[in-house]
DNA sequence: TTTGGTGCAAATTCTTTGCATCTCT
DNA sequence: AGAGATGCAAAGAATTTGCACCAAA
């Protein structure tokens, strides 16, 4: 089954055990945690699912809609749970992701549509920044812990 | 040293050959090449050089600030020799990526700023759609060249 | 039953690094 | 001279995939 051609309408999307937790983790947290963080939640409750499935889980689920894949910059991909519109902010050192109490910007596509040749579908708007725990510490420190932030 | 405090007016940047050719190119090409093109870009004039060297150099010049890295979405990362502030559309069925004439938008980061707990530090605007020459092929196809694309 | 899903492990892809050697300034 | 840079190859990290078996609908 080709990927990208995956269609919310055409596939059935079965709902086994594992998709069905992966699902339900996901939503009851607001961290955007990464496929590893995943499978890590999950595992407490499925002791015996694999890495494979718990992504090629997150690819289906983001493809039929369900959940909302956050591919901006950053090691490693993170996933959100709530898939109404709103934005992000990441942190550039430790690189923990925030949900934005900001209004979506209806201007942004049509400013956009006229002209460039692109059939335009959407738009990816993500602030960067200092998150309140890392602006504490010290810079050292804060360069130290960078691992799962803003490499790659 | 390390990589995150690399810093343009604490280094005086040595200017080797490799570094420069690199630029150079990337200079030349609006494309937003990835590391790889880059990579084969530069050897046609420094055939000896290596793709660690590239990687090193385009984390070099974009940490001072001579180039940009475009990190949205995609598979591998992409580099933009144009540092002035501008927008991208990403075509999300072969990967391309191109600039587009939208005038910045001043009031984002302001309208972010208060409440959040972050420092905010700037943002990331990216238009997802799909480029003209994709527009014209059959769906099937389409998929079929992804590759480069959104995967990943 | 049948078609998609799963676990496991191996494979890929992109990127980073250690090290001995070179080269700018 | 000496701090940085390079080439090479090996290591890493994140993600994907082939395959034989399993399980929803």
């Amino acid at each position: 089954m080709n990927k990208k051609s995956r269609d919310k309408s055409k596939f059935p999307l079965r709902m086994t055990r594992q998709r069905r937790v992966i699902l339900d983790e996901l939503r009851k947290v607001t961290s955007h945690p990464t496929a590893d963080e995943i499978y890590n939640m999950v595992r407490r409750r499925l002791p015996g699912i694999s890495l494979g499935t718990v992504y090629r889980n997150l690819e289906i689920l983001s493809d039929s809609g369900m959940i909302q894949k956050l591919e901006s910059c950053g090691s490693a991909r993170r996933y959100d749970g709530n898939v109404k519109m709103h934005y992000h902010v990441r942190c550039v050192r430790c690189g923990r992701v925030d949900d934005l109490p900001l209004s979506t910007l209806p201007a942004l596509e049509s400013a956009v549509r006229k002209g460039c040749g692109y059939e335009i579908l959407g738009y990816r708007l993500e602030f960067m920044g200092v998150c309140p725990k890392c602006r504490k510490l010290p810079k050292t420190t804060k360069e130290r812990q960078d691992k799962n932030g803003t490499k790659r």
